[in-house]
DNA sequence: CCTCAAATGCAACGCAACGTTGCGTTGCAT
DNA sequence: ATGCAACGCAACGTTGCGTTGCATTTGAGG
């Protein structure tokens, strides 16, 4: 019988990948850097990972640095809020936010990230299903809705003001967001009066 | 008095290098490569752009390839369809398509594209206000409505749909997306039956 | 036509990272 | 001790980078 087999560095080299792609961003991480700040010769990775994409989306894939937990707060516009409030830090925390912007903005570049890009949204939808089923057992969410399309406007919505428009996120904004989002408000913390007849929605402020 | 000033064949060199950007993704880009289509010696390049982001932006600024018309169809539910209609186009023809997501992903990584995208997005937001003003002015809006909350999220769900996920954009895409974040319908085409007392939204299908 | 300056063309350079090769070294399990 | 797999090491040719010095073309003004 042999011995382990697979990359023994593998810890070391993903380590500074992602640190590197924080660092420099997705062009100037180069994989001489990595070796040499991984402690490993450029070799080793090459014999592992054919190219940059390679190595950065099994490092990507090892490491559950952009993870965030599925909130339950007990209503769809809590839930919608904590969303996008966890979503806005990953983005603007500096450590996540470089690594997550380079990621996705290598995703539109490169078809290998592309795909894990592919996998990680679907996943995080599923993960957040629940959300949407809980919500439709409260009576909160008409039958129809599609919480994919929810989820999309919610996530672009964030990713369009931090990281394309560049501006800073008002304290209000999770909350404005997640009550545009919300096909059907109800338990809104801060909606204060009463609906309007015509079924206008309300909104915080 | 001297003779003409400036680049002579920026033309050839802007075109050259949209056209290697759509082709090759903005990482694969490279200004031998655009001096070679253009016909030009790489000197002449650097002797006025002095880095690829440099040159990037400027034949992006010199070239409206990114414009599109903003709709206006008597109702903020038809005016939010036509421009998703219009964004998803964008995105999905192939032409600007390579552009655009070479473009918006290479601004995540460079601080000279980012700056360029962020006036391309305050520009657009301020051709489609308008929209509002006009929704305002017919009573379909709430007063305290956010239009670049609208906006964001509407074009954040296109992104992550067309660019993200990859999935095929359905035919009812446009109108759902648009349900879903006109803040009060009433006007909404294929709305169908009568409102929940509750106040549930309805929805086309 | 001639002049003159700006723009461009051309050839070569050092540099960095690429990706590859051959061979020696280390670590661990049998 | 032996054998295998992972790793280290030292080169190699290639490509694109960004720069340099000098020759050539271009076009308006005299």
């Amino acid at each position: 019988m042999p011995m382990q087999s697979g990359p023994r560095r593998s810890a070391e080299i993903f380590d500074a990948t992602l640190r590197l792609l924080a660092e420099r961003g997705y062009e100037r991480l180069t994989i001489e850097g990595v070796a040499d700040r991984a402690g490993v010769n450029k070799t080793t990775i090459y014999r592992w990972w054919p190219s940059k994409p390679a190595l950065l989306g099994a490092a990507l894939g090892g490491a559950p640095l952009l993870r965030f937990a599925v909130p339950d707060t007990g209503s769809l516009h809590g839930d919608l809020t904590a969303l996008v409030r966890a979503l806005v830090d990953v983005l603007t925390e500096s450590s996540s936010a470089a690594l997550a912007a380079a990621a996705l903005g290598a995703a539109s570049q490169n078809p290998e990230l592309a795909a894990l890009v592919q996998t990680f949204f679907a996943d995080r939808l599923a993960a957040e299903l629940p959300i949407f089923r809980r919500a439709a057992a409260r009576g909160e969410l008409p039958d129809g809705t599609d919480p994919m399309l929810v989820i999309d406007a919610l996530a672009g919505a964030v990713w369009v003001r931090v990281l394309l428009r560049r501006l800073p996120v008002e304290e209000d904004f999770a909350e404005n967001l997640a009550t545009l989002l919300c096909p059907r408000v109800g338990t809104s913390p801060a909606a204060g009066g009463p609906r309007d007849t015509d079924g206008t929605r309300g909104r915080t402020g």
